[in-house]
RNA sequence: GCCCGGGUGGCGGAAUUGGAAGACGCGGAGGACUCAAAAUCCUCUGACCCUGCGGUCGUGUGGGUUCGAGUCCCACCCCGGGCACCA
């Protein structure tokens, strides 16, 4: 008597099984072909929600194929442990944030596990854990070695809210603390960053060999933001208008050195070091007032396009030389003009910049046209192509030419020279919280600040302290941590109090995960070698910028400095980034309060079921709408799947044997088929269609048992076979039960099927008889079918007949079998 | 403004090489089973015209190439994302 499909009991089972007999553990040595899939390890918020469904069902999916493939599969999960909301906790309740964090670790393994998705877990760790911090910081004392890692006065982003300094990265466009979402103010701090900015070039270029979506290598581009052009040096002017060989010339950079004729005024940017020398004294209160009221605005005001340029520049009093024509032109500042982008200063070319033409106009200076705009142009600066004026020996020359001549000419009279200039700047990665990885450093009063020795790592976090809702970091006030002695004089010394980016642990995890129990690196050159890169990185789109452009530069960074192998310069060799899921037209998050939590899916419907609906529902990439989810529907099919496999469903005729029917041949090609369609559509990440490819043939196989003659026993058989190892990644736990039912045996160890290419071809196909392109019969005929006979065939169709009008076509074309066309 | 991605039924989507547009699912309609309901099983379901046979239209818009275009080319519109007074 066959059981009624229970869902919840066949997969707590199921998962019990595989974690007990380790099915998903994987040696450095294990003789099969390795293969590395890795979903983006989790920050542990609490049970796993849909996004986390999504992303892991995906990787599972990977681990489970690859695995049936042959390959040896390395599967490993970790967690992203450190992080300000379980500091926060900890303000409001207390409890110190590891054992909170380790709480909420625990509620999302184990709804992980509940999903069916299978690890080494032997392999896990979390950022926190003593063993990761130490090599955390002994990478962080390498880059420091290597200059890679420094201290530097700088303009930061502060969070109030968070009372930390925040990277580029993490300010959102308008301005925001992408976590707290307050506004983020400017100030001028000692941080430690990393050089990132060293690797732009190769960063950029490397985008080249990586086998990412479009979208995630463009956003990195645009993020690196490279522009090619050239620094100028444009003396400052003595009274007469002459140029001054007794002070340095203040350099510009600019895209368009070809419009140097066109300068007539140059910017500074309000914080330019020599601001105060080049004001005039007429000019010095107002100067002044402007600095203060630049200061005072937050970044977001500064870089609005709101206002007018007039009250947001104010004239220095003195002069620059332009040394395209040799003439004296006034010195500005603007706030616009960033400190932090090429050299804080500009030139000003009205006649080819829209923002210096109305600055210009504002100013009252004058607008000389250096590119002839094309007839009836009626704009105003003229960005486009066209043949350089008034511009001596560049005249008649077109865009790209004169550039090339111009920068050729600053180059030789010794003005400067060609520049590369890249919006990335260096990585802030200090913070001033607790609950990260503390920064290895110590200052001494006499030394300043030295590195921590190697043999005294880790560094750790203390457990007596107390959270205070000052938001200050409680390491400020915690005197056993902030003692130290200096490893130069031995003197006495103050701890760094600052913590590490959490940014930072993620940007070396996938590497730990090749040799997670390694006491004397990070990780043996050998294990990484073995793995890396990673052959498929999974996660969502959110991180396309911040986490994979960090996790590159390490990737290289460690390369260069010997502890990852040489030749390994991208971390991800693929990548997979999923859409988000939203509800109610909103992204799903907590912090919108639109969850839909999947445990009461996984109680009523099981894991299976919301797998398949979440591989079903759209393209993997693609956002999706929670509304659009068809849970119900898969559970359904599961049933269906379910009935059909354990025999609940019979015909009139009792199974036959012996002799195949064209019905039994039909059927058998028709799982041949299906094997042939789910193998490409795992590979090309079309898992909807693969659904949709089990489902149709599970429709097929509906009306085949069902049918007056019954099915054949032995086709049926090997049919339903091929059905559920296909289905084993997509949906483990039924498949693996029905398996176990039917031949006793482990449908995850078992291999791949193959599509026998015989079987692929269909014996009688459509042949679509179209008259002038429009499709008038459609005709049952042999797959061998001949290009005169298949003529024949649709010449002798009566519908054709009717449509050809009783001439004959004056053009055939043939495509045998599938298609004639009748060209009258 | 620059750079990516996209636009197909009531909805999510399919069409892998230029050759049957709408697979599969959801939703909807009808039927079988049942005392009844649920569950299950079967059939139909792009729009319009037509009693029917059948016909016309149809993949954002307008052109083009081709025997044939959702797919290729040109121009444009719209949606989503990234970058942006970035010199």
């Amino acid at each position: 008597m066959p059981d009624r499909y229970d869902a919840v009991a066949v997969e707590r089972r199921w998962q019990e099984r595989w974690r007990r007999d380790g099915t998903y553990e994987i040696d450095n040595d294990d003789p099969r072909p390795p293969y590395y899939v890795l979903s983006m390890y989790p920050y542990p918020s609490g049970p796993a929600h849909m996004g986390h469904v999504r992303n892991y069902t995906f990787g599972d999916l990977l681990v489970r194929y690859r695995t049936m493939l042959g390959d040896g599969v390395l599967s490993p999960i970790g967690f992203d442990s450190f992080g300000l909301p379980a500091e926060n906790a900890a303000i409001g309740t207390g409890e110190h944030p590891r054992s909170f964090t380790e709480a909420r670790i625990a509620e999302l393994s184990s709804s992980l596990e509940r999903i069916g998705a299978v690890y080494d877990r032997r392999r896990t760790f979390r950022s926190h854990d003593p063993e990761y911090i130490r090599w955390t910081q002994w990478i962080f004392l390498k880059l420091y070695e290597a200059g890679l890692a420094y201290r530097a006065e700088a303009p930061v982003n502060w969070c109030p809210g968070c009372q930390t300094v925040l990277a580029n990265e993490q300010v959102l466009p308008d301005g925001a603390c992408e976590r707290s979402g307050d506004p983020v103010e400017h100030r001028e701090l000692a941080q430690w960053f990393f050089g990132i900015t060293a690797y732009a070039q190769r960063l950029l270029d490397d985008t080249e060999g990586i086998d990412w979506p479009e979208r995630v290598k463009s956003m990195q581009r645009n993020w690196i933001g490279r522009s090619v052009g050239a620094e100028i040096a444009l003396p400052v002017a003595d009274a007469a208008g002459r140029p001054r060989r007794d002070v340095a010339p203040i350099e510009v950079f600019t895209t368009r050195p070809d419009t140097g004729f066109g300068i007539t005024y140059a910017v500074l940017s309000p914080e330019h070091p020599r601001v105060d020398e080049l004001t005039a004294p007429s000019q010095r209160a107002a100067v002044e007032e402007f600095r203060r009221s630049a200061a005072s605005r937050s970044e977001m005001q500064r870089l609005s396009t709101e206002g007018r340029l007039d009250k947001r520049g104010v004239a220095c009093g003195s002069s620059l030389v332009n040394p395209f024509t040799g003439r004296p032109v006034p010195l500005f500042l603007a706030d616009y003009v960033l400190t932090t982008y090429g050299t804080g200063a500009i030139m000003g070319v009205p006649g080819e910049d829209q923002r210096d033409w109305e600055f210009a106009v504002a100013h009252d200076l004058p607008i000389v046209r250096t590119v002839q705009p094309p007839d009836g142009f009626g704009g105003e600066a003229y960005t486009g192509e066209g043949p350089s004026i008034n511009s001596d020996w560049l005249d008649g020359l077109g865009v790209a030419d004169a550039i090339e001549r111009a920068a050729d000419w600053v180059e030789s009279e010794g003005l400067g020279r060609r520049k590369v200039n890249y919006r990335l700047r260096d990585w802030l990665v200090s913070r001033q919280r607790f609950w990260g990885c503390p920064i290895p450093m110590v200052c001494c009063e006499r030394c300043g600040y030295k590195p921590v020795p190697e043999s005294e790592l880790p560094v750790l976090l203390p457990d007596d302290v107390d959270f205070l809702p000052t938001g200050r970091s409680p390491l400020n006030a915690h005197e056993g941590f902030l003692a130290a002695s200096c490893p130069a004089c031995d003197g006495p010394a103050r701890r760094e109090t600052d913590t590490m980016d959490t940014f930072v642990d993620s940007s070396w995890y996938f590497l730990r995960f090749a040799d997670p129990a390694n006491g004397e690196a990070p990780f043996s050159q050998a294990a990484a070698a073995r793995w890396l890169p990673v052959d498929q990185y999974i996660g969502g789109i959110e991180h396309a910028i911040l986490h994979l452009m960090y996790a590159r530069f390490f990737t290289k960074a460690l390369a260069d400095l010997g502890v990852a192998p040489d030749d390994l310069s991208e971390p991800f060799a693929r990548l997979f980034t999923q859409g988000m899921i939203r509800l109610g037209g909103a992204k799903m998050s907590k912090s919108r309060g639109n969850l839909v939590a999947p445990e009461a899916i996984l109680d009523r419907q099981g894991a299976d079921a919301l797998r398949l609906a979440h591989l079903q529902v759209k393209p993997p990439q693609e956002d999706v709408d929670w509304e659009d989810f068809g849970v119900d529907g898969c559970a359904k099919f599961l049933g269906r799947v379910w009935r059909l496999a354990d025999g609940a469903l019979s015909s009139d005729a009792p199974p036959r044997t012996g002799d195949r029917t064209g019905a039994d041949l039909e059927i058998d090609r028709g799982a041949h088929r299906l094997t042939d369609r789910v193998t490409r559509d795992f590979e090309r990440w079309s898992y909807n269609t693969a659904v949709a490819a089990c489902m149709e043939f599970t429709n097929e196989l509906y009306r085949y048992v069902q049918s007056p003659d019954g099915p054949h026993a032995e086709v049926l058989r090997e049919a339903l076979d091929r059905l559920l190892l296909v289905m084993a990644p997509m949906t483990p736990h039924i498949t693996a039960e029905l398996w176990e039912r039917r031949c006793g045996r482990h449908i995850h160890t078992e291999p791949w099927p193959q599509a026998d290419p015989a079987k692929l071809r269909a014996e009688r196909v459509t042949l679509v008889v179209q008259v002038n392109g429009k499709v008038r019969d459609r005709l049952e005929v042999d797959a061998a079918i001949d290009e005169s006979a298949a003529v024949q065939h649709a010449l002798a169709s009566e519908r054709v007949q009717r449509h050809l009008h009783g001439a004959g076509p004056r053009r055939v074309i043939a495509r045998p079998p599938k298609l004639v066309n009748l060209v009258t």
